[in-house]
DNA sequence: TATGTATTAAACAAATTGTAACAATTCAGC
DNA sequence: GCTGAATTGTTACAATTTGTTTAATACATA
């Protein structure tokens, strides 16, 4: 299970941001100043870590110079709306993120989940594995269920996007710009052929699992 | 590979800095006034901008707001010392951050690397979460309550309009000309089914919430 | 030239969209 | 409160758009 750190000082905030945060899955730990943040930290092993600015004793800043000296985990800050200034700096320093109080639960939410994927993501650019798929982005090869796919130039590339980016939908003059690198004047039919025979290849490797996934009317992604 | 436009005038800080970003590892162009940096810009795509504020012709600011009008790429202000007060109406127009002359090549690095990482980071702001829903506007997703809603295209086109704008009433002729892209002549015959499969949908997924609300002869809009 | 790859074309299938006819609701004026 | 004209809502179906597949042709590379 993933831990996550909250340093804030307000015992009423850091409550709150602990019982959304287990309500979304998650371990967490609540320290109530920098000092006794950085000693968690040194202590146990965390995934993220949520940052007050405004600390007792030590500032949210000295606590991120800190940690950014022994580790690359992602680091929220949580800051009043008036710091504009700041957000800059600490961005500078090595903050993944920021959120300005007062704020709105589900957004912590959804900037936690999201720092997190890219977070994971990031250990692991070279190799992509989804389902039963394997893609080594150094080798531009995919195996399906242990077979190997003999996959086109532009096959591949397509493949590789959708693995990249697993949620976004890809419309095709996204596709075809990022992909042939010209502006598109509408013809699909490239695209829509590629896409057909990538989808036979997998098909063919035995494959159960529909991994390209039509979005119609807007485009392609990877299925769920 | 990452595209950086730098609109300055001063031949030598240009050049200065365009080898500073090359040695970065960054692509880079010079524009040497503020309407030939915003011609750069219609042309090619960029990820990120370092604008000067004393242009001749067109003022730095003015730059700003004209980029500032179709997308949402990291812009850099170079300034003189000396310009302080200015700073945060820059921030205030759009600016993400500033640095000032004469710079430091580390900083300029730093802060580059910086905004470039937060830019691309910055997925979060594409989540839309608004009562018991949820968007995402890279997936195309919305899910209420859970449940994930099966839009068509233009149901979500719809629906995203609605809570990219939460307080705005769309009147018929303004929801056909954005999304259509077409003058309305008066036939509101399609809209009204589109929003009533809509809401159709948005109740069969077991919401309790009327999310899009009827205003009697002006239009729709997203309900409080 | 031989081979694999990319593109185009065309015929077919599927889903969405728009239309039209009718039902329900709202609101102004009595 | 009624009443009815205006506005909005619903439904089913036809037209249109969009997607899939197969095959043939063009292109590139060795």
């Amino acid at each position: 299970m993933e831990r996550i750190l909250i340093i804030e000082d307000e015992r009423d905030v850091n409550g709150l941001l602990a019982q959304t945060l287990q309500e979304d899955g998650y371990e967490t730990k609540s320290a109530y100043n920098g000092m006794e943040g950085i000693k968690f930290l040194r202590e146990g092993s965390f995934d993220m870590v949520l940052l007050d600015l405004m600390l007792p004793f030590k500032s949210g800043d000295e606590v991120l110079r800190e940690i950014r000296k022994n580790s690359d985990i992602p680091v929220i800050i949580i800051s009043a709306k008036d710091m504009v200034r700041t957000k800059i700096d600490l961005l500078t320093i090595g903050a993944d993120d920021y959120i300005t109080k007062p704020f709105d639960l589900g957004e912590v939410s959804a900037r936690v989940a999201s720092n997190l994927r890219r977070y994971h993501q990031a250990d692991s650019k070279k190799q992509i594995v989804y389902k039963e798929l394997h893609m080594d982005t150094e080798a531009k090869s995919v195996t399906v269920e242990g077979v190997v796919l003999e996959l086109t130039s532009k096959e591949y590339q397509l493949f590789e996007l959708f693995l990249k980016f697993p949620n976004k939908v890809f419309s095709k003059a996204n596709l075809y710009e990022t992909i042939w690198g010209e502006e598109y004047l509408g013809d699909d039919n490239v695209i829509k052929t590629h896409i057909s025979n990538l989808r036979n290849k997998i098909k063919k490797a035995n494959s159960k699992i529909e991994y390209i996934e039509t979005v119609w009317g807007l485009g392609y992604r990877l299925a769920k």
